[in-house]
RNA sequence: GCCCAGGUAGCUCAGCUGGUAGAGCAGCGGAUUGAAAAUCCGCGUGUCGGUGGUUCGAAUCCGCCCCUGGGCA
């Protein structure tokens, strides 16, 4: 075996390490040195990451890195699909369980809270929605937004009551959910979550410094272009695809894109680009502070200086190196 | 050295003839029930260059000093 099992007592349940924190605290590296450290196979949790096609742009691991560790759900999609919290959470309970089975350690990584959430916390079940209404409900929001609230309101208070009128993403989905089934949304999501029997979650969580990690941020920014971000989201961009999927919200898609067409300079694109991950990553400070239970903070950007605290870790919940 | 113009939020600037200051951008805090790198909610963060004076009251008027830009020597 390559873990032993988790301390906690529950002889049966088989340890899953999260590693989480805001854009480019050193996640990836982190994830790396605990898969080599424990035989471990890298999990993907970043919503971009998941398509195929932005490398690049979605600071991916390189070639080499997979090839230093098994990883997976990266650039598991065509950029034309749709993932979703739930599409992921089912892709990496299959992973974790397949890892597992091989002996295994699954390190889940990347940077999307709700999705890890969904994996930890369970989400109840919803149903498919068909395309058309899916449209339909994103039409009726954009026409009238007001309207459309306050039909919401009169019909289900209780959802109505958690979606800010001008919400108009959630309110579509609201909308969808409601024309889908024909019930009030309420009766179809506001069920209780049962988080998945059988696996212990260890959660590391990287809270850089935030000056630092933002110089970081700017930095890598720079080094996108350097590397073809331009290049990669003219080529991305040339498919034509619809604008409301949601790998075309990759951040530094449209800025690169832009350079590339000679719209904006380089510099312009670069500091756009960091400007955006920079808000990015606040809103994931705000998740990481206010979210599910912390097993571990390391209060510092990961890199290999910080190799030993991996092992401190490790060895601090049980799993411990080959 | 002299003459202009200007020093107000992190940045760019507004502030009529006196009533202790406000916009944009940046930034900060929060929410998050299947698009989440998305979507949305909230918040001016300030010795008004310094100092002395006039005044009930000065960012605003006056004196001196400091700094920046331009011009003349």
């Amino acid at each position: 075996m390559a873990f032993t099992s988790d301390p906690s007592g529950a002889a049966s349940a088989k340890p899953v390490l999260i590693i989480a924190g805001p854009t480019a605290s050193g996640k990836s590296a982190a994830a790396l040195d605990a898969a080599q450290l424990t035989n471990g196979v890298v999990i993907n949790a970043d919503s971009m990451q998941v398509y195929k096609g932005l490398p690049i742009i979605t600071a991916r691991p390189s070639p080499d890195d997979e090839v230093a560790a098994p990883h997976r759900l990266y650039g598991w999609l065509e950029p034309d699909e749709v993932c979703s919290a739930q599409r992921w959470r089912d892709a990496a309970q299959a992973e974790i369980k397949q890892a597992h089975l091989t002996g295994h350690l699954p390190i889940i990584c990347g940077g999307t809270g709700f999705y890890i959430e969904t994996l930890t916390d369970g989400l109840p079940p919803a149903p498919d929605i068909p395309p058309d209404i899916r449209a339909a409900a994103r039409a009726e929001v954009a026409a009238d937004m007001a309207a459309t609230h306050a039909l919401l309101q009169a019909a289900d208070p209780a959802t109505a009551a958690r979606i800010e009128p001008r919400d108009a993403q959630r309110l579509a989905r609201a909308i969808e959910v409601w024309r889908t089934t024909g019930l009030i949304p309420s009766e179809v999501l506001n069920k209780p979550r049962i988080a998945p029997s059988g696996l212990v979650f260890h959660r590391l969580i990287l809270i850089p410094e935030r000056q630092t990690l933002y110089e970081r941020i700017n930095r890598r920014a720079a080094l996108m272009a350097e590397m073809g971000a331009l290049e990669e989201a003219a080529a991305f961009l040339e498919r034509g695809l619809d604008e409301a999927l949601p790998a075309m919200k990759a951040v530094g898609l449209r800025e690169f894109g832009a350079a590339s067409r000679n719209e904006i300079s380089t510099i312009d694109a670069i500091e756009a680009t960091a400007q955006a991950s920079r808000r990015y990553a606040k809103r994931q400070f705000t998740w990481l502070r206010g979210r599910s239970a912390v097993s571990e903070i390391l209060n510092t950007q990961y890199n290999s200086n910080y190799l030993l605290k991996i092992e401190e870790y490790l060895a601090k919940i049980g799993l411990t190196v080959p």
